[in-house]
DNA sequence: GACATTGCATAGGATTACTATGTAATTATG
DNA sequence: CATAATTACATAGTAATCCTATGCAATGTC
């Protein structure tokens, strides 16, 4: 079937959206790309390593070291020596650093007016949607580990007969449905391997069932 | 709401992955992510235009001349004068730019096993909601005009009571679904502005209604 | 303690990407 | 019809991206 080519000629096209926006956007403030992002992770985790900064941009090691050489020499970062381990070194933030990182880590207004143009049922089910993919992308180790909540400690999928709200955090406590699902969590804890394995299946395969969905919509046109 | 952002989230994580591994796969053949984009659509659309490759790409236009003149030096296209207009020129296939594009004009495999990995009723939910976006972002001016079913003169949306295959398509002459729905279609035909605004009333509002969709899950941890 | 591994920087090279500008051809305007 | 504005494209110049390859220092392993 070729659903599944058009979903990544879709997905695709909004990435290459978003590539070229994050130049327009980054050089307000003199930056690029790979160094607005490195900045703002920075900003929003905390000091990182070079290495691991690298992985989650997806991008060698080496040029995420041109990039932080380059925000170290405009002052919006700076290298500390990692008291674990005197090989490695943090790049942490510092005040026009994080003045700048305010401006840019938000996503572009186009973009945000595009997932609003969704009625909230399609935009659970599309976030549920890209849940499934990401963590299929990372079980085939293509993307490093993300803070979903997919794979968090905390996430326990499917316990409550809320329709609305059939998710339950026990970090907040609280009751969730599949349009409030992290992708990129703060609080995110790395669950033990079965743990993230039992979930995924009360997750992923309950789906449509109990979102009391009608049958498959896949009539083709060729 | 948060949804919007964590949709923005999850699609700039699928891009950074799109974009790494578009460097991998480029590299085997000794070209560039961008390089191979416009040996691909040369070979899959026929000649073209800086400029509008330009576009298409997200791209300047210096940097789509780039890229050209840098296949025209490995030889996988020529340019050839436009005989439409003298300034001019399209760029043309070679025999050794078909056999490469054969090989580069595929997506990630694990991009289509993650895509794989949603239920065909996600599948379909997930490919309109994706029109959905792609389409406003072509209406705010933030994309250019997509070959999708959503500007197309053949769509007629919604005009089948079958809820597996409610839209046709009048080029083909044949009942289709959501997760048929087309983002890049060789056959399409921009429609009129009054035609297509039109069609996308019947398709888009009709939305989770026609689908028999139970009421949104909107609910929040936080 | 020898050896492999890890974290990171640098070197070297091709490309990407931008802005700014120039040239030539087309279109618009008076 | 001649002048002006626009369009298509290339080039120059600069900075960053991104790669592979390599080197160095610290860490872990046996």
């Amino acid at each position: 079937m070729s659903a599944e080519i058009h979903i990544a000629t879709g997905l695709a096209k909004i990435g290459t959206y978003l590539r070229s926006e994050s130049w327009r956007q980054a050089e307000g403030e003199s930056l690029t790309p790979t160094q607005s992002q490195i900045l703002v992770h920075v900003v929003q985790r905390g000091p990182a390593r070079v290495t691991a900064l690298a992985d989650v941009l997806g991008v060698t090691q080496p040029t995420a070291s041109d990039a932080a050489a380059a925000l170290i020499r405009k002052g919006h970062v700076k290298r500390r020596p990692d008291p674990a381990d005197a090989r490695a070194s943090l790049l942490h933030t510092t005040s026009s650093g994080r003045d700048i990182a305010a401006k840019m880590a938000v996503w572009p207004d186009a973009l945000l007016a595009a997932a609003d143009a969704l009625d909230p049922f399609e935009r659970g089910v599309f976030l549920k949607a890209l849940t499934k993919m990401i963590r299929s992308l990372q079980v085939q180790g293509a993307v490093p580990v993300q803070r979903m909540c997919a794979t968090c400690a905390f996430f326990r999928p499917n316990v409550h007969n809320d329709p609305v709200a059939p998710h339950h955090c026990a970090f907040v406590d609280a009751a969730f449905g599949d349009a409030a699902l992290r992708l990129d969590c703060g609080d995110h804890e790395t669950a033990p391997a079965s743990q993230a394995a039992a979930a995924w299946q009360a997750f992923a395969l309950a789906g449509a069932k109990s979102m009391d969905a009608p049958p498959a919509a896949t009539g083709e046109a060729s």
